[in-house]
DNA sequence: GCCGTTTTCGGCCCGACTGTTTTCAGTCG
C-alpha cells in the first residue's frame, strides 16, 4: 500500500462526506489529509510497521492516524465501506464535472433520482432539472457541456507542454496595446512536473479589451468564464486556462496568490491572520491599510518572511524555514558544469560524439560523459563488451579533436533481472563515468526490485544509479521499490543518484530528490540527451532538483572536473 | 477532524463569476 492508494481513501471519504452536507470542516481534514500523505516523503505503510506516531505529521490527528493504521494492516477500510452503502457508487465522479459541486449533486440526487454521469445526462436532456433549487435552463446547458467536456478527457499535462501552450496564448494576447506585464504563474511558475492549468496573469490598466481578446483566442473549446477581471477558457486539447487582469499597484499581492500553491496561501493567510493582518489578491492589510502589495518582497517582509522561491510553495515546511532563516540556496542552471548522462549514433542517439561535445560546449559546459546503452537493450542499439571497447577509444579520439571541453568516457549498463550487470567488471573499469539503469522486467515484487538494484549498484564499478524509479510521467507507473533502502545503500556507498532531467522522466523527483539529500546522498542531474537539441532539457531536471530543496552542494555536477572526478572514485 | 505565542473550546483563507435571485448560494481556484 503506497502513499498515493492511501491518500485516495481519505479522498474518497471526503467527497462523500461533502456529498453527505456534513461539516465542511471535517472534510477539510480529511482533504488536507489526503494532500499531506501524497506529499509525505517517508512510506507510511513502514511508518506503521516501525510503530511510528503518525499524529506527528501535521494535519494528521488521532482519526486520521487511527484509519491509516487500519488501511494499512487491512488494505481497507469501515469507516468508508460504511459510508460507501449509503449513498450509490456513481456520485462522487459527478464531483469531477465543471461547475458542480457536492450541494448539486445531493440536490440532484435526493430531488431527480441522478445516480451517475449516464442519468445525469439524461435528466438534463429530457428538462428533468430546471424548476429544482435555483436551476433554470442555462445551468442545464452546462451541465451537458461539462459532460462533453468531461468524456473528452483533460487531465493533466506535461510541463514541458504546459511552456509550449503558455508561449502560444501570451504571444497571442501580447499584441494588445496597454498591456504592461504577463506572467504564467500557477504549478508552471512552481515548476511542477505536470500542470492541470493554465494560471496567467495580467498587469494592465483597463482589462475589458484584454478580457474580449483573450475569449476570443481562436484555440479556445468552450468559454468557462467571461467576467470584467477574470475569464476562463477550454482550449480543445482539453487545458484549462484562466486569466486574472490587475492593477500594477498590486503586482507582488496578486503574483503570490496566483503562484500558489493553495496550501503555500492557505498558511501564509494563517499566519496573517495571527498577526492581525489580512492577505488578499489585492495587498497585505492592517484593517483597511494596504501596507504591502507591490512585489512578492514586500508581501513576504510584511509577514515577517524573506522571499520563498516560487518552487518551494507548497507547504512542505517552507514558511517555517523562512521563519528560521533557513530556506536553501537552491541550484541554479547556470551552476551546472556538466552533463554525464547522453547517447550518439553508437546507441539510440540522432547525433555523433563531436557534435555532442560542441553543443555542450555552448551551453558552457566544461564536460561531459558519452553513456550508450549497454548489450541487453537490443532495441536501443546496445553495445556489448567488445563494442563498448571500441567505443570507448572513439571517445578519446573525440576528445582530443574537441577544444574546450573534456569528453568523459562512459556508459549506462544495464541491471539484469538478478542484479547482475550487463557488461563485465574489466570493461567497465575502462569506464570514467558508469551509470546503471534498469530497462526491463519492470514489474517485479518490491522486494525482489530492491534486491535486483540494491545487488547493481554495490558493484564497486558503478558511480551513478540512472531514472531510479522508472516512471514516465502520464504514461508508466514507476516500479515497485523501497527507495529508501536503495538511497541508504547509494549513499553508504557513494553511488551518485540521479536526477534524469528529461520532462517524460523527471526521475528522481522533488519529494524523493529531497529525501535522499536529507539521507546524505550525493545527486546528479544529467539531460539524458539522445540529440543534440535535448542537451537543453537540463533546465526541466533544475526544477525538479530547486522543488527538492537542492543546494549546489548537493548536485555533484555543478562541480569541477577534478572535484567530479574525484567523487565518483569508489575505493 | 485538527489545532493552540490570547485558546483543550471554538475557531477553521479570501474573493470572482455564474445563474438564479430581488440579496445570494454554489463553485472554483
Amino acid at each position: 500500500m503506497n502513499n498515493q492508494e492511501i491518500a485516495r481513501f481519505l479522498t474518497e471519504i471526503a467527497d462523500l462526506l461533502d456529498i453527505k452536507g456534513e461539516n465542511p470542516f471535517r472534510i477539510r481534514s480529511y482533504r488536507n489529509g489526503a494532500r499531506t500523505v501524497n506529499n509525505l516523503a517517508e512510506d507510511l505503510t513502514g511508518m506503521v510497521g516501525e510503530g511510528k506516531n503518525l499524529t506527528e505529521i501535521p494535519g494528521i490527528g488521532g482519526s486520521l492516524a487511527e484509519k491509516i493504521r487500519e488501511i494499512v494492516e487491512t488494505g481497507k477500510l469501515k469507516f468508508l465501506d460504511d459510508l460507501k452503502k449509503q449513498l450509490p457508487p456513481g456520485l462522487p465522479e459527478l464531483l469531477k464535472l465543471q461547475g458542480i459541486g457536492p450541494k448539486k449533486v445531493k440536490l440532484f440526487y435526493e430531488k431527480a433520482g441522478v445516480d451517475s454521469i449516464e442519468s445525469l445526462a439524461r435528466a438534463a436532456e429530457s428538462g428533468k432539472l430546471h424548476g429544482l433549487d435555483r436551476m433554470g435552463e442555462k445551468t442545464e446547458a452546462k451541465i451537458l457541456r461539462a459532460i462533453e467536456n468531461y468524456r473528452k478527457g483533460a487531465g493533466r499535462f506535461r510541463i514541458d507542454i504546459g511552456f509550449t501552450y503558455a508561449e502560444s496564448i501570451t504571444n497571442y494576447l501580447n499584441t494588445l496595446t496597454g498591456l504592461k506585464e504577463l506572467i504564467p504563474a500557477g504549478s508552471l511558475r512552481r515548476r511542477q512536473e505536470t500542470i492541470g492549468d493554465l494560471d496567467i496573469l495580467a498587469i494592465c490598466h483597463d482589462p475589458a479589451p484584454l478580457m474580449d481578446q483573450f475569449t476570443a483566442y481562436d484555440k479556445a473549446e468552450d468559454i468557462l468564464a467571461h467576467g470584467s477581471t477574470k475569464s476562463s477558457l477550454l482550449l480543445k486539447e482539453g487545458l484549462q486556462v484562466d486569466l486574472r487582469a490587475m492593477d500594477s499597484r498590486e503586482f507582488g499581492s496578486a503574483l503570490l496568490y496566483f503562484t500558489g500553491s493553495k496550501a503555500h496561501n492557505i498558511a501564509l493567510r494563517k499566519r496573517a491572520k495571527a498577526m492581525g493582518l489580512k492577505v488578499s489578491e489585492y495587498g497585505i492589510f492592517r484593517a483597511d491599510d494596504a501596507i504591502a502589495g507591490k512585489t512578492e518582497e514586500d508581501c513576504y517582509r510584511a509577514l515577517g518572511l524573506p522571499w520563498i522561491p516560487p518552487e518551494l510553495r507548497e507547504n512542505r515546511g517552507e514558511i517555517e524555514a523562512a521563519e528560521k532563516g533557513e530556506l536553501p540556496r537552491l541550484v541554479d542552471l547556470k551552476d551546472i558544469r556538466g552533463d554525464c548522462h547522453m547517447h550518439t549514433t553508437a546507441s539510440d542517439g540522432k547525433n555523433s560524439i563531436e557534435d555532442m561535445a560542441r553543443a555542450a560546449r555552448e551551453l558552457g559546459y566544461q564536460y561531459i560523459a558519452i553513456t550508450e546503452h549497454s548489450q541487453a537493450v537490443r532495441i536501443a542499439g546496445g553495445l556489448n563488451d567488445k563494442e563498448l571497447i571500441r567505443h570507448l577509444h572513439r571517445i578519446e579520439e573525440a576528445d582530443r579533436k574537441v577544444e574546450g571541453i573534456r569528453i568523459l568516457r562512459g556508459v549506462e549498463v544495464d541491471i539484469r533481472g538478478d542484479g547482475t550487470l550487463d557488461l563485465k567488471d574489466e570493461t567497465l573499469k575502462e569506464c570514467d563515468v558508469v551509470i546503471a539503469a534498469i530497462h526491463s522486467r519492470f514489474n517485479l515484487p518490491e522486494k525482489e526490485m530492491t534486491k535486483r538494484i540494491i545487488r547493481g549498484i554495490k558493484n564497486r564499478q558503478v558511480n551513478i544509479l540512472a531514472h531510479p524509479t522508472g516512471r514516465l510521467i502520464l504514461e508508466r507507473e514507476p516500479y515497485r521499490v523501497d527507495l529508501k533502502e536503495v538511497i541508504k545503500v547509494a549513499a553508504g556507498e557513494g553511488v551518485i543518484m540521479e536526477i534524469n532531467a528529461n520532462p517524460r522522466r523527471l526521475d528522481l523527483n522533488d519529494i524523493h530528490s529531497r529525501m535522499a539529500k536529507d539521507m546524505g546522498a550525493k545527486l546528479i542531474i544529467n539531460s539524458d540527451a539522445h540529440s543534440i537539441d535535448q542537451l537543453r532539457l537540463m533546465k526541466y531536471g533544475i526544477f525538479t532538483a530547486r522543488r527538492g530543496w537542492l543546494e549546489q552542494k548537493d548536485v555533484i555536477n555543478t562541480y569541477p572536473l577534478k572535484k567530479l572526478l574525484a567523487i565518483l572514485k569508489r575505493t
